[in-house]
DNA sequence: TTATTATTGTGAAAAAAATTACAACTTACA
DNA sequence: TGTAAGTTGTAATTTTTTTCACAATAATAA
């Protein structure tokens, strides 16, 4: 029994670890074997001391000499967040957004894949865009159990939020990401991430003033 | 002097205060004149002590009776985060996602408009996108400062991310929000709010395996 | 009038996250 | 050999954010 510590990783941890790895894939490319807390923590914008308690929270170990390998790390990184089996993910709504997330996403992640789109709008279904099957909204529930598709991206116009969390919540849905500005509640297990861009906006701006 | 109080709100507080005056305004557009701290903690999946505290931080009253008066707590939010001048935005990088946020952004906050646009693409220079004027991002320099432009939202290429802000920097910017996936460091007195749409997903991704 | 219920406001406690401080180790080199 | 410099690992502290607990108040109904 490895760990049932993976669980308990604080929050924002998680998030750090989908950080580190891709920027230590980058260093990795660039042929650097090894890399220094102080080094990942300035990629990183942190300190020192948070990355090297974030990796003590994974349990790994580096050495005083030469700092974290980083081919090493990358695979903990993976054990971790990964799931072994892969997720499936679909995108609902190909609006600019849905089809930005799409290109952008498109075959970064190994265990992530993003299976199936959706829209409501028929010059857009029944066919592929950014590499990705685009059926109508209306199958929603019959193909997110059939792809397998336990994680939902919701790209779709404000009004029409609430109808479609309902619909993805009875096909199965165990993950929703939502980029509309319609905050959802989802039942106990289903686990909702939201984020709003003018949000950001706002907070910056406030900032800023 | 109102209040030296605005600068030291949490900031988890000034998030929620602009989704807070988002969903108040849509109950107002409801025909709702008054809302308790336990209606808008249901519509925010907040606790309805969580809306009192924010409330109290800003130094609003509500009553026992009727609760919080919507009309009001717009405008104090208002006060709080908008600036009394207005704020003037650039999207930096014309793709799916530079168009996703104009688009969905337009016209929708009085005191935050994006007045200009910029991409590397002949195609899409010296024309309007979205409503927006779109300039060669070599004009950058020169019409940042003559635009009173003091935020940036990046949403360029990852290998072009580095250059952009370093020009945006140059050009006397105050606040980057940035979308591309390259971390940034910014000198003291900019301000800087990242997101990644692969972290959050690999986020939700670890939390749904 | 007097309970009863529902609400706000807020001090105090708890939980989560970040930072400080420092012991322990490794290497380089005088 | 011994010491100086640079690193990791982690306990302890501090800071930030959330939650708990409850007093105060207003409206309602017995």
């Amino acid at each position: 029994m490895p760990n049932k510590k993976n669980e308990d990783l604080p929050g924002k941890t998680v998030e750090r670890l989908s950080q580190y790895r891709r920027l230590l894939f980058n260093s990795l490319q660039e042929g650097k074997t090894n890399i220094y807390s102080h080094e990942l923590a300035r990629l990183m914008n942190l300190t020192p001391v948070q990355v090297r308690r974030d990796l003590m929270l994974i349990g790994y170990s580096g050495s005083q000499s030469k700092g974290y390998i980083i081919k090493d790390l990358v695979n903990l990184i993976g054990k971790i967040i990964d799931s072994d089996t892969g997720q499936r993910i679909a995108i609902v709504g190909m609006g600019n957004l849905g089809r930005a997330i799409t290109s952008y996403f498109l075959g970064k992640r190994e265990k992530l894949s993003i299976v199936a789109a959706f829209d409501n709008d028929p010059q857009k279904t029944d066919r592929i865009i950014a590499g990705v099957p685009c059926h109508h909204i209306n199958k929603l529930k019959e193909i997110v159990p059939a792809e397998s598709i336990s994680i939902a991206v919701l790209t779709v116009a404000p009004e029409a939020t609430y109808e479609v969390a309902k619909q993805l919540l009875e096909a199965g849905i165990k993950g929703i990401l939502n980029y509309t500005s319609v905050p959802l509640t989802v039942p106990e297990g289903v686990h909702l991430e939201e984020y709003d861009i003018i949000t950001s906006l706002e907070k910056l701006a406030f900032h800023v003033k």
